[in-house]
RNA sequence: GGCUAGGUGGCAGAGUGGUCAUGCAGCGGCCUGCAAAGCCGCGUACAGCGGUUCGAUUCCGCUCCUAGCCUCCA
């Protein structure tokens, strides 16, 4: 039985979905104004995992992640740049693309921008006006009234009289009430904009997500996740959005992830402590080391980045891969020895848990190729192999993978050589030469491993 | 100030009312020409103070500390 953290709730609960066994989830992506940082990265491969599991567990899943293409942020930047918001937007999601298939994430079932439902969020808006949610201020702008919504303030556990006295907000003069936030702003001069029944606009921030979560997966659905920053207000403001416009329940569970830190500070754009996935991928050997870095802890706990946790993961997942390494082939995956990583993933996707069923499989793996007994290494390296997959890890080619190194070094036609050289040597027992080569390569990162057979491997330290 | 998460061995990080996390690093052994890798073994960990209990790292209370949200933010 698959149990979730809900933050509606505050509690693991049975993960049922509405309809038999079709899942609807709905995941806050990006704001495309600059590069990605480790921040997303771990948004995007938690949730990445959740779809991929559950699917694994034979759900049906419906993947929805939004790009966020209209924002004061973009047009900001853009006009630093001197450069078109329509084209700044295009080329940070490109990007953006281009570091989720680096990362081996899958792509979304949909993933909408806002500019394509500018339709749908007039409309949702117009419903909110309709129904008395939302008022027009005297600048143009529409805004939602926050006190019209009984139920405001119940995802982040946060009372509006609370609120209020918190609010850092400057008292707006069109607002009623310090927290009612914008539904559609009207354009100021040179801005993009939107033809609508109160003038040309473009969409506030949380109407976006309401109106393209409805538009694509009804009403009322199963999943919405997003980082634990998006909690209050975003979330809580869709909430409040999608059940006045709809008149229906909107979410069932409420994921939400944990930040990764640095210095054990939050690490943000705002801050400017920020590490972009391009930049860190450039210094690993592969961007799976950051997958297994991102997944060695809970999701939604804090996770503190720096280059000596990542070395580490570098690491732990080179010690499994070494394990799958040099296993006979034709082995199927032991349905039993599934099973623990199975209860660990159910188990509110319990990451460090299943590491650790993951490691028992490859200590066993590793004993079994130590005797030399060919059937179980080969049934072992299978279900090592199959219990990657559940968590989108260890499904590369181990030798090639052992012998990726970061940036360049020595070309494997010269390593083969020096390695073909010190063979010769070995096996003349001029242990001396054998070893100052053996020395060299190791100076220059390639780290050589003698094997029972007489033949010897080498692999980039 | 309000609300929400946390404080676990050198580091990372799960979990549990009473034998075990797991990984990295370290130490010892086996293996090896020597290594590497692997296997086996080792290390008096659960912020502090009370309370409940036969027994608490695990439950309750208080204290201290950290982070997040309360403004845009994954």
């Amino acid at each position: 039985m698959l149990c979730i953290h809900n933050s509606l709730t505050g509690r693991k609960e049975p993960f049922k979905p509405m309809r038999d066994n079709q899942v609807r989830m709905y995941v806050c992506g990006m704001t495309v104004y600059d590069h990605i940082h480790l921040g997303h990265a771990r948004m995007l491969t938690v949730f990445d995992l959740v779809q991929r599991y559950l699917r694994a567990r034979g759900f049906d899943v419906t993947y929805v992640r939004n790009v966020t293409d209209i924002d004061d942020k973009i047009i900001q930047r853009a006009a630093q740049n001197g450069e078109d918001w329509a084209a700044l937007a295009r080329r940070f999601t490109d990007s953006m693309h281009e570091d989720c298939a680096r990362l081996g994430l899958a792509p979304p079932d949909h993933e909408p921008r806002a500019t394509a439902y500018i339709p749908a969020i007039v409309a949702m808006t117009r419903t909110l006006i309709d129904k008395g949610y939302a008022y027009v201020a005297e600048d143009g702008d529409v805004l939602y009234a926050v006190r019209k919504f009984a139920d405001y303030g119940r995802l982040s556990g946060k009372r509006l009289e609370d609120l209020r006295a918190g609010a850092r907000v400057e008292v707006d003069e069109g607002k009623r009430d310090p927290l009612d936030f914008v539904l559609w702003k009207h354009a100021k001069p040179g801005e993009p904009s939107w033809p609508s029944p109160w003038g040309p606009g473009r969409p506030g921030w949380h109407i976006e997500c309401s109106a393209m979560s409805v538009s694509l997966l009804g009403d009322h659905f199963d999943l919405h996740g997003g980082g634990m920053d998006l909690k209050f207000p975003h979330h809580e403001n869709e909430i409040a959005q999608s059940c006045a416009a709809c008149g229906t329940p909107f979410v069932n569970v409420w994921m939400h992830n944990g930040f990764v830190r640095v210095d054990d500070e939050k690490m943000s754009k705002s801050l400017g402590n920020f590490f972009t996935v391009r930049d860190v991928l450039s210094t690993l050997r592969d961007p799976e080391v950051l997958r297994f870095f991102l997944l060695s802890s809970h999701y939604r706990g804090p996770i503190n980045y720096s280059a000596a946790q990542l070395a580490q993961a570098d690491e732990t997942l080179l010690g499994l891969y070494r394990a799958l390494a040099d296993t006979p082939g034709g082995g199927t995956a032991d349905p039993v020895a599934m099973e623990p990583l199975t209860a660990a993933m159910d188990d509110d996707f319990n990451t460090p848990e299943a590491f650790a069923v993951l490691q028992a499989e490859a200590r066993a793996l590793n004993a079994a190729k130590a005797t030399g007994d060919g059937a179980s290494a080969a049934a072992r390296a299978a279900t090592l192999r199959a219990m990657g997959r559940v968590l989108g890890l260890l499904q590369a080619d181990p030798a090639e993978y052992l012998k990726r190194g970061v940036g360049a070094g020595l070309a494997d036609a010269d390593i083969e050589r020096l390695a073909a050289e010190r063979r010769a040597a070995r096996t003349a027992r001029r242990f001396k030469d054998a070893d100052r080569i053996r020395d060299e390569l190791a100076a220059a990162g390639v780290i050589l491993e003698d094997k029972p057979d007489g033949s010897t491997a080498w692999r980039r330290a």
